[in-house]
DNA sequence: AATTTCGGACGGAACGTCTCGTATTTCTGT
DNA sequence: ACAGAAATACGAGACGTTCCGTCCGAAATT
């Protein structure tokens, strides 16, 4: 269940060392980073961090935990949610946005690997969705917001199917590579997405 | 880069067995089944299978090569393509049998684990294009040119953008487990890809 | 004679637990 | 107020386990 760190404030002797936390995480974000995810052990962290297995072990249940909180934050951080003034041009944004980031050659295989990992650990599943799935769509949710106030789109269309609609097309090319994840693909995503919504499609 | 047992025809010596090749594929499918794809290890079949684990790595490179050729053609066999009269019908057919397939406790879970697998694994990642997601999509197609001879989408419209709008979807709840995969979701794919197509957003 | 078959031995990698001896903090008893 | 005990964290690494992928040797088959 914990993917964080645990929280429970202890009352009695030596307190975590913050300076320990902080070294596991650059070091676990260094070895994504450059090895990948599959390829990064626990073991490894440990000697870069210069921090002993168990003080790893004592924070995060897997590898998967571990890897989770070392890059979520910068991936979310690099995702903003645009206003572009039309619901077709803030979803080409994001599309376009989204697809910089999984091509980058810096970490573009980190969030397959995670999803990966995701497949066969219920409580890295859950933290996955609370804190990255549904935290990003929360985000967006003013995209659809918007265009239904300026009736771009009928009231009563629902985000949820909106999203899905839209993020699910991206990480299909994304994780399966049977085509290129371009520009030309995000016009044609985001002009999709908005006709059938505009269509009433959702509601 | 060969993911089926090795084709070379010896012309001297003691024969493969078939079976063995077939213990093989037998035992993997149902270990596969049983605990999943990610808890399968090859000595575990190598042990059910009543066969030396060096005639498995004789024929298949990876794990993940191996339960690739064990399931997929059941998967696949269990996925036809329909023919309802309707773009939507026919779409809204290939969804719902799709989510049958993917919340049955038999194994519902043998394809996101081999998505997992491909994650890491460029070889394997090859296969699964050609010899699954490729595959699927070409059978799928006559569904989109079926459409265009009756005038419900425009002529010119990219099946493969289509494909990935649709099934695009469907993966990501099947992978993310954020929002239920039901009947609901189905019939709302279905209509807003049809909405979208008709709209003559693929073209 | 050539080659594959099998079961199993083998060395290696990484796992997750555990133990050291040390460091740091709080609680208890005086 | 102060000393000691208790509790917990620290880095380092040993430990037993699992599984990997390769290799071996004897039997089997052509």
């Amino acid at each position: 269940m914990s993917t964080r760190p645990i929280p429970t404030p202890p009352k009695r002797g030596r307190p975590r060392s913050g300076r320990t936390e902080k070294a596991i995480l650059q070091a676990a974000s260094e070895l994504v980073a450059t090895s990948g995810l599959a390829d990064m052990t626990i073991e490894g962290v440990a000697d870069r961090a210069g921090v002993g297995k168990a003080s790893i072990y004592r924070r995060w249940p897997s590898k998967g935990a571990l890897a989770f909180d070392a890059v979520v934050d910068t991936i979310l951080s690099t995702q903003p949610t645009p206003d572009t003034g039309s619901f077709e041009g803030d979803l080409l944004q994001v599309a376009r946005t989204w697809i910089g980031g999984a091509r980058g050659r810096r970490g573009g295989r980190t969030v397959a690997g995670l999803i990966a990992e995701v497949q066969s650990d219920p409580d890295l599943a859950a933290a996955w969705r609370e804190r990255f799935v549904s935290r990003i769509r929360r985000e967006r949710r003013p995209i659809v917001e918007r265009a239904i106030e300026r009736g771009e789109i009928p009231a009563g269309s629902d985000p949820e199917v909106i999203m899905d609609l839209f993020y699910g097309p991206l990480y299909h090319r994304y994780l399966n590579g049977h085509l290129p994840l371009d520009d030309a693909f995000a016009k044609r995503v985001a002009r999709m997405v908005a006709a059938a919504a505009a269509d009433g499609a959702a509601a």
